[in-house]
RNA sequence: GGGCUUAUGGUCUAGUGGUUAUGACGUUGCCUUCACACGGCAAAGGUCGCCGGUUCAAAUCCGGCUAAGCCCA
């Protein structure tokens, strides 16, 4: 075998692609744009599996758009800034931002960001994605950057931006404010400490006969769960449940607070889970997002008991200074001693913890900027409605998300690595000046103010050291992309961008802040759809993480058995859902390019080196031509939706088995006995490009190969990657079905063969075939074909009708299908007697041909016809051939076929 | 606790109310036939997660439960 090499063919391939720039997007065409707002990969790390598969998808839908003759718009992109990549760079150095100069750990965390793209782009290339480097955008560098202030700038002036002083989440390790999105949730073990609450009064004898309220030498007391005890300075109320039995003695008593001996009152709250520790819950500002939503519903006065940097505050008496722990620890042994703790026990807790360090989330009331976004959730959901998602219940939770909103953006963060807010703030007054747009980009840190003093009072202006959130760099994606303040013609022309894929886990974050973002600037949607990827897990189903250390190098993946056989197990995960990583359907892949190989090879021996004109075609090749054209209408219609596992199954289907299995097997010795020549050429020449077309998306890399290889001699193209997307040829219906007689009729014979153990190739003295009359007229104009193929003597006949032979009724079968519907409930009956007499109603079929509906006992219906005759029941049969001994009969489908047998 | 999704031979998977459930991988048997033995032909292997309901008829529609994934509280 002549083989291939497919890390050579790739390498060979992906190096003239790059040189020829067949994927640059070419802004003087005329083709109407199709444009991507890819997801610019965050440059924390190189690729994993999980990503590879997602950019593949994307170059699935870039390479289809290119063939279907749009101009594709698929930019290479990163995201740079951020707190990921400080922490990356903090813990590979080991040290925290605050050790070194601001500027010069910028310049450190943008060489680690640089070095990734760099590898990821090396990823990318290997990948075959089709991405054009010539509009690529990195969102660290100023030209973006710029962008996102100028976008910030404009929603200033329309009102929508505004300092406030707010809880908001934050990581006490990372020193930085947090929005909700970046809040995950991790089970952890902690303990629920149950302490002594004493009455302020002595209150009724009769309270202590209930559960959790005890009396000692010092009073009486309520006992409280919590896991907590450090919050214990800044308690406000204690909470119990309305319908709890003790509600009734507890609601409006005060509280003193053990050690801090502050006075707490009692409310009673439905909130109040009454199966967590003794059902009595002290609330604290703030402990966590519960705690939060009381503040606002008892109007709670904000007193932190813990600082930004996660120590104790004033408040806490001789415990402040103390870090959370430290203080945690020492509270708990100071009431140890006074006996104030009744018991500690183990807890399993799931607790809000920072999504990068997972450091606990603490509460802390500080001055953010933020981004109004509360009163544009119906406006969202709208744009969201103009949108085709894919797939459907994608928006669902998009929807979900926008209804639960109930806090503003806080887009302010207080790090050093991300696009600088581009304001100045009086010292003495607190007057905003912000940057003028022409200034931008600006770093308000380094750089002047437009104005000198503060034009109120002539103070001194101080440069924002706050950050952007990276999500408000990479929200507007779409703006950058299409030229949005810098370009109107070509905004005009590319705005909104025809497809934004991305994952689902960040539905509620790029999806959501892109789409609010993009209306409140441009008042129009930023994307026409939307491509939902799902999650790409592990090989024993576990999500994939580089902290679970189950990462998949996609690398590793294609040194072993190449890109296109990656891309085929990326193909074969569906939109949306979660797919566990297979490396079987890695090499499932490989097999099919070999098959892909092997078909192609064939037909180009056969072809040679003249392209095949169209000619008067024989009846097989309208059959596979019909299939054809009827596979490219399904996956034109699936490449549309999006769902190129279906679409890749159906080429491949179609391949392997119409194409290989069945057609090329039946004109093989067609073609070697040099008959049908001329029609059987220009199928399979039609076929093989056909198919070809229809896999470049998915391999770009073998189809290349096969391409430049044999049928760019005939065709004036440089790539099949700007080739044209095929079209259907013909569709003939009744030829269809015709054929689908013939392949069963080769295929039921090649079945009989194997099972009789006698050689696929070798002749059978097959003499007649016998079939009803509009059998044998659909079959009879491929006799040649048949007869070449299995190999019959010159002398066999088709003969419509049945051979002498003695049919024996074994079985009868009840249709349902037929049944229920026609007789509805009586259909149980009928069905019951059909088997429950089979013997009798068969002897009277073999002796009637048939049995009448009015036969049936206990039926409302009391029509003649028969039940054979009407394909109410299906019947089975045993034959024996009468008289001639040396032969025998073959019967399937209605076929009857006479051997010679010697 | 809520929203969304998923559950089908050993493993993965298609399935659009019609009873005989698709395909792949794996297993077993047979076959070197001139594109391919990294192939072809065939066989075995299923209580369609569990419990109810609707219907003449449910893998499919409805309700509940269980388990997994994502997102949130």
């Amino acid at each position: 075998m002549s083989g291939y090499d497919q890390k050579k063919l790739e390498k060979k391939w992906q190096k003239k692609w790059l040189d020829e720039k067949i994927y640059y997007f070419n802004f003087k065409s005329n083709k109407k744009p199709y444009s991507i707002d890819v997801p610019p990969r965050y440059a924390s790390g190189p690729l994993h599996a999980g990503h590879a598969v997602h950019y593949t998808h994307i170059d699935f839908a870039a390479r289809y758009k290119r063939m279907r003759g749009y101009e594709v718009f698929f930019p290479l992109c990163f995201d740079v800034n951020g707190i990921p990549i400080e922490e990356r760079v903090e813990r590979q150095l080991g040290i925290t931002r605050k050790d070194i100069d601001r500027h010069k750990f910028i310049k450190l965390c943008s060489d680690f960001a640089n070095k990734n793209i760099k590898t990821m782009t090396n990823q990318f290339t290997m990948l075959g994605e089709s991405m054009d480097p010539s509009i690529y955008y990195q969102t660290d560098a100023e030209y973006y950057r710029r962008l996102t202030q100028i976008s910030f700038i404009e929603l200033y002036y329309k009102g929508l931006i505004y300092k406030g002083e707010f809880p908001v989440n934050w990581c006490p390790r990372c020193m930085t404010a947090m929005a909700d999105a970046e809040v995950t949730y991790a089970d952890r073990q902690t303990k629920l400490n149950t302490i002594k609450f004493y009455f302020k009064k002595p209150p009724s004898e009769q309270i202590t006969r209930y559960h959790s309220i005890g009396k000692d030498e010092k009073g009486t007391y309520v006992e409280i769960a919590t896991t907590r005890p450090e919050m214990l300075p800044s308690c406000q109320i204690v909470a119990v449940h309305p319908n709890d039995e003790r509600a009734p003695w507890l609601v409006d008593q005060i509280l003193i607070v053990p050690v801090f001996e502050k006075e707490v009152k009692i409310v009673e709250d439905d909130a109040v889970d009454p199966d967590i520790g003794t059902g009595i819950v002290m609330i604290c500002t703030i402990g966590d997002k519960e705690d939060l939503n009381w503040v606002f519903k008892y109007k709670l006065p904000i007193d932190m008991s813990i600082d930004e940097s996660g120590c104790m505050t004033n408040i806490c008496g001789k415990y402040k200074g103390l870090n959370i722990k430290e203080a945690r620890e020492k509270i708990i042994t100071d009431m140890k001693n006074d006996s104030l703790l009744i018991k500690s026990e183990t807890l399993d807790q799931n607790v809000g913890v920072c999504w990068r360090c997972k450091t606990p989330v603490e509460f802390v009331n500080a001055e953010q900027w933020f981004l109004k976004t509360t009163d544009f959730k119906k406006l969202v959901l709208e744009k969201s409605d103009e949108m085709n998602w894919y797939p459907k219940f994608m928006k669902i939770r998009l929807e979900e998300w926008v209804n639960s909103l109930e806090w503003d953006w806080v887009i302010s963060r207080q790090r050093y690595f991300a696009t600088p807010i581009p304001l100045w703030e009086c010292e003495k007054c607190s007057k905003v000046i912000l940057a003028k747009k022409e200034d931008c980009y600006i770093d308000p840190t380094i750089d002047k103010p437009p104005v000198e003093k503060c034009p109120k009072c002539g103070g001194k202006l101080v440069g924002c050291k706050d950050v952007f959130d990276t999500w408000m760099d990479s929200s507007i994606s779409p703006l950058y992309n299409t030229f949005w303040y810098r370009d109107d013609e070509k905004f005009s022309r590319l705005y909104p961008m025809s497809l934004r894929p991305q994952a689902h886990d960040i539905i509620r974050t790029w999806a959501f802040y892109t789409i609010l973002r993009c209306t409140l600037l441009t008042d129009e949607k930023p994307f026409e759809n939307i491509m939902m990827g799902g999650f790409i897990l592990s090989e024993d189903g576990t999500p994939m993480h580089a902290s679970l250390d189950n990462v998949i190098d996609p690398l590793e993946i294609i040194d072993e058995y190449g890109a296109d056989a990656f891309r085929c197990y990326a193909a074969s995960c569906g939109l949306g859902e979660d797919n566990p990583f297979r490396k079987k359907d890695v090499i499932r892949g490989t097999k099919l390019l070999r098959k892909i190989y092997n078909v192609q090879q064939f037909i180009a021996n056969i072809i040679k080196d003249e392209k095949p004109k169209k000619s008067e075609l024989i009846d097989i090749d309208i059959w596979i031509l019909t299939k054809y054209s009827k596979l490219v209408k399904k996956c034109t219609k699936l490449m549309d939706n999006c769902d190129y596992s279906q679409a890749m199954k159906e080429v491949g289907y179609f391949l392997w088995h119409e194409l290989a299995d069945h057609y090329l097997e039946m004109i093989k010795t067609s073609i070697y006995e040099n008959k049908n020549t001329e029609s059987i050429k220009y199928t399979l020449y039609t076929l093989g490009f056909g198919t070809l077309k229809l896999f470049a998306p998915f391999f770009p890399h073998i189809t290349e190969e096969i391409y430049q290889d044999f049928y760019k001699q005939f065709e004036d193209i440089e790539s099949i990657h700007t080739s044209e997307w095929p079209v259907p040829i013909l569709i003939d219906n009744s030829k269809e079905k015709a054929g689908e007689l013939v392949k069963t009729y080769i295929s039921q014979i090649r079945a009989w063969k194997s099972e009789q153990g006698i050689a696929l190739n070798a002749p059978i003295n097959t003499v007649a075939t016998y079939a009803p009359k509009n059998i044998i007229f659909s079959i009879k104009s491929s006799e040649s074909i048949i007869k070449s193929t299995l190999k019959y003597p010159d002398n066999h006949k088709f003969i419509e009708g049945k051979p002498k032979i003695e049919e024996k009724i074994t079985k009868i079968i009840p249709v349902y299908s037929k049944i229920g519907p026609i007789f509805k409930e009586d259909g149980k009956k009928i069905v019951q007697w059909l088997n429950k007499k089979q013997d009798e109603i068969i002897k009277k079929i073999e002796k009637d041909g048939d049995i009448k509906i009015s036969d049936i006992p206990d039926i409302s219906s009391n029509q003649k016809s028969g039940l054979v005759n009407e394909g109410y029941i299906q019947i089975k049969k045993e034959i024996y051939v009468k008289g001639k001994k040396d032969s025998t009969i073959i019967s399937f489908d209605g076929f009857y076929l006479e051997l010679k047998v010697k």
